[in-house]
DNA sequence: GTCAATTCACATGAAAGAGACCACGGTCTAGTG
DNA sequence: CTAGACCGTGGTCTCTTTCATGTGAATTGACGA
């Protein structure tokens, strides 16, 4: 019986999977594409900066930034990999400092570095100069021109410092058979500020940057991946226009754009309608929003948990202007019911500013005058989110 | 009525501790020939 | 003799606590008109 309804399901699947999808990869966010729209001026300027190293020649650092979805992280990579094509002395290496496990530490920064340049560095145990000596040895015996591409990299310099970029600009001095150089890439303007002065002069020597898309650049960016990733005649009219205005309406984010058009397309695939309509990017909004925010919660530790379990009991219970103070009142007697260690107010107040930043919860700090300082705490989540939230939280028995 | 000082309830920062993980090198032990 | 188990040391990482300092406006109280 099951057996017959897996066999069902999937071939269903496998039948039904090519009416809408021709090749689905190309809506995926690590695809680059052959021609870039709407960032000639972008590409033109990083071939100039980077050209020199094709006939070995040290090139200058460089420094892109624009909002999420602008195409930075696309731009690097496209003449980076065509600068390699031409020359195969040039070396890149693409670190994205987002993901975890790798721009937690300097030590894993290197680690992760030297393992893409052949040398495996064990996880944890040793000093950490040893690795940067690792390291250091593995760009040696490279020689040619290292491009180091360190995408969001204010990522990493909020966790870390920017002590290793000192490092990392430094590099050539401590070495001279290999040229190395930088190219940073950063969501927001106002990072180069806040960096070492010393740092920052060295790093961004050049500058690139990527203004946000506009609705009809948008527009044509989709219709370039939609005619490779749809059938003919699948997408109505009027979808890829209303992805791109969604999209647009938030900082012009291509990234968002394609997500929504996958998602709208999963979802008529999901339906069996052969078409993907405008209703459907609808859908696919608000379960995309939905999706990030869940995600988000059931990654939480307990402990985070059982802040935010506080947190909407206050808000259940209609309480106006919810404060540090109750919550952690009410997260100390959650805690001692489910047995679960009861963390100090300081430790509460960075979990409350931790699930702020993951926007679950809105706060701001206000002053009440004579009745102190705290966090006004308020959740802007709408209702079906808020539910599926609840779901989590008495999975977990904190309701 | 005006204005500076006070006060509250936390926010925010810095430092340090606890406990987990891991690598490495030395020592012990059991199995093999 | 050797491979593998085991142990101690020294390192990192994450989460947490402890201690210290900062914050901003309502309130208070002294002062002068």
């Amino acid at each position: 019986m099951v057996q017959q309804t897996l066999k069902d399901i999937f071939s269903n699947y496998v039948s039904s999977a090519n009416i809408i999808f021709k090749n689905k990869d190309v809506l995926s966010h690590n695809y680059v594409p052959e021609v870039t729209y709407h960032r000639e001026e972008q590409i033109r300027q990083l071939a100039n900066i980077l050209a020199p190293s094709l006939k070995g020649h040290g090139v200058s650092n460089c420094f892109l930034y624009g909002k999420t979805g602008t195409g930075k992280t696309l731009v690097a990579r496209n003449v980076t990999s065509e600068l390699k094509k031409t020359n195969n002395n040039i070396n890149i290496l693409y670190i994205n400092c987002k993901m975890k496990k790798i721009s937690d530490t300097e030590y894993r920064l290197l680690a992760e570095m030297s393992r893409l340049l052949g040398k495996e560095v064990p996880p944890t145990g040793l000093p950490t100069d040893a690795v940067y000596n690792v390291f250091l040895s593995a760009v040696e015996n490279l020689g040619g021109n290292l491009i180091l591409i360190l995408d969001e990299i204010d990522a990493l310099v909020n966790k870390i410092g920017d002590e290793i970029l000192y490092n990392l600009t430094r590099i050539n001095q401590n070495i001279n058979t290999t040229k190395v150089s930088i190219i940073g890439i950063s969501n927001s303007v106002s990072f180069l500020e806040t960096l070492d002065p010393r740092v920052r002069s060295t790093l961004s020597e050049e500058e690139i940057i990527f203004p946000p898309y506009n609705y009809n650049q948008l527009k044509d960016i989709l219709k370039q991946r939609a005619d490779m990733a749809f059938n003919d005649g699948v997408i109505q009219p009027g979808v890829i226009e209303k992805c791109a205005a969604l999209a647009a309406q938030e900082h012009g984010d291509a990234r968002k754009a394609l997500d929504l058009l996958r998602i709208a397309a999963e979802l008529a695939e999901r339906e069996k309608s052969p078409k993907v309509e405008i209703r459907h990017v609808d859908m696919a909004e608000s379960k995309l929003d939905s999706d990030r925010i869940i995600e988000i919660v059931r990654m939480q530790p307990k402990q985070s948990l059982a802040v935010l379990a506080a947190i909407i009991r206050l808000v259940e219970s209609k309480q106006e202007d919810i404060q540090t103070g109750d919550v952690f009142s009410i997260y100390e007697e959650i805690c001692s019911r489910t047995g679960l260690k009861i963390l100090t107010q300081r430790r509460v107040s960075d979990l409350i500013a931790e699930l702020d930043m993951l926007g679950i919860i809105n706060t701001r700090v206000i002053s009440k005058g004579r009745y102190g300082r705290t966090r006004e705490i308020r959740i802007t989540l709408g209702e079906p989110i808020t539910e599926n939230i609840k779901k989590i939280l008495r999975e977990n028995y904190l309701l």
